[in-house]
DNA sequence: TACACGTGGGA
DNA sequence: TTCCCAAGTGT
């Protein structure tokens, strides 16, 4: 029987994924803002993202030369903001300190924020061809299944041994394809239900295969319930229906993007609004309560409108409207809610 | 170690 | 509806 990795390789010819946007005139550069991208992202999902942000940001330097605000705005509404804000630090750095070439070694990959060990082995073996593991979402499936790997895959310890059978399976001959062969392998092969295990081509060694585990490996554990959230949004409205934003503060949700003035309580939101605008509460309109889900808490937020005449200057806060929503970095929620207000 | 950090889609 | 999760990292 062949090598696990040979049949892999030899799997991906025929079946491989091999025509996607970031896989076509391959670079260091394109396999690190890809590998960025698609951490707990969906292909399909940072697919168009991925298009748009080369066309905007084409190399290194010229990421490295935009504003936090330009850099946003294109990752407005793929989540997970904090990858856009390390990834425009990264630029920079590499800049600075690496002569604008993305580094090659392993050590050199890891010190760049946003760049943890599994995408700099993506980004050493993709963009490199330089022979190193990986160990993401599909990896892990992917070898928990094959080698019976029974322990919870949060555990430091499960996922030290994972990262050893990972690194124990590289082949020293073409590795980027091994590693977008295993990838894939996951993606569409060994996916976490209904997996297609006639058509895998190392499924004669497979341990869950083999002993009707598959559904049950890797181990699932229950997420702990979720709180929900209540707040208010202030929503003051100029005369040509545009909506005041607020600049979030850098750490925390949605750090660094435009929203709406958030409070917890009524009386805040009243001292806001007479505050900063000649507004009497009587003319204040209670809209739909907007429910949205994060991964760990649950979000309720009442959105407040009120009009106003456009008054001083606020700091840390723009007007916007249907026409220019898309020049900022926007939470997808708060982008919904604008547009569904302002569109003609 | 455990949790923060987004979003849209599938079961 | 509700839950889970998809190419993880930072703290």
């Amino acid at each position: 029987m062949k090598k696990f990795s040979t049949r892999l390789v030899l799997w991906h010819e025929l079946h491989g994924r091999k025509n996607l946007p970031w896989q076509r005139k391959i670079t260091p550069y394109k396999v690190w803002v890809s590998e960025i991208m698609l951490q707990q992202t969906q292909v399909v999902t940072a697919t168009p993202y991925f298009k748009k942000f080369i066309q905007e940001f084409p190399t290194v330097k010229s990421l490295s030369k935009a504003t936090p605000d330009q850099v946003l705005k294109l990752w407005s509404g793929l989540g997970y903001y904090a990858r856009a804000r390390n990834l425009h630090k990264a630029a920079k750095l590499i800049c600075s300190n690496h002569e604008g070439k993305i580094p090659s070694s392993i050590n050199e990959l890891v010190e760049l924020p946003g760049i943890g060990r599994s995408t700099a082995g993506a980004i050493l073996s993709l963009g490199f061809k330089k022979k190193a593991p990986i160990l993401d979402g599909n990896v892990k499936r992917v070898l928990a299944r094959h080698f019976k790997i029974e322990g919870n895959l949060q555990a430091s310890s499960t996922t030290k041994q994972l990262w050893q059978i990972s690194e124990s399976l590289l082949p020293s001959d073409r590795i980027d394809i091994y590693t977008q062969a295993i990838m894939d392998l996951g993606a569409t092969v060994c996916t976490k239900s209904n997996p297609l295990c006639s058509n895998c081509p190392v499924n004669q060694d497979c341990s869950a295969f083999k002993e009707g585990l598959v559904d049950t490996l890797p181990l699932k554990v229950k997420r702990k319930s979720k709180l929900t959230k209540k707040v208010l949004w202030l929503l003051p409205q100029g005369p040509s229906g545009e909506i005041l934003l607020e600049k979030r503060k850098e750490e925390g949700i949605w750090g660094g993007l435009w929203s709406f003035i958030e409070t917890e309580k009524k009386a805040e939101l009243e001292l806001a609004l007479s505050r900063n605008f000649d507004s009497n509460i009587s003319n204040i309109k209670k809209l739909k309560k907007v429910k949205h889900n994060f991964s760990h808490f649950n979000l309720e937020a009442i959105p407040y409108l009120v009009k106003v005449k456009k008054g001083k200057k606020i700091k840390n806060t723009v007007w916007v409207n249907f026409k220019n929503v898309e020049s900022l970095g926007l939470p997808a929620p708060i982008k919904k809610t604008i547009n569904q207000i302002t569109m003609p």
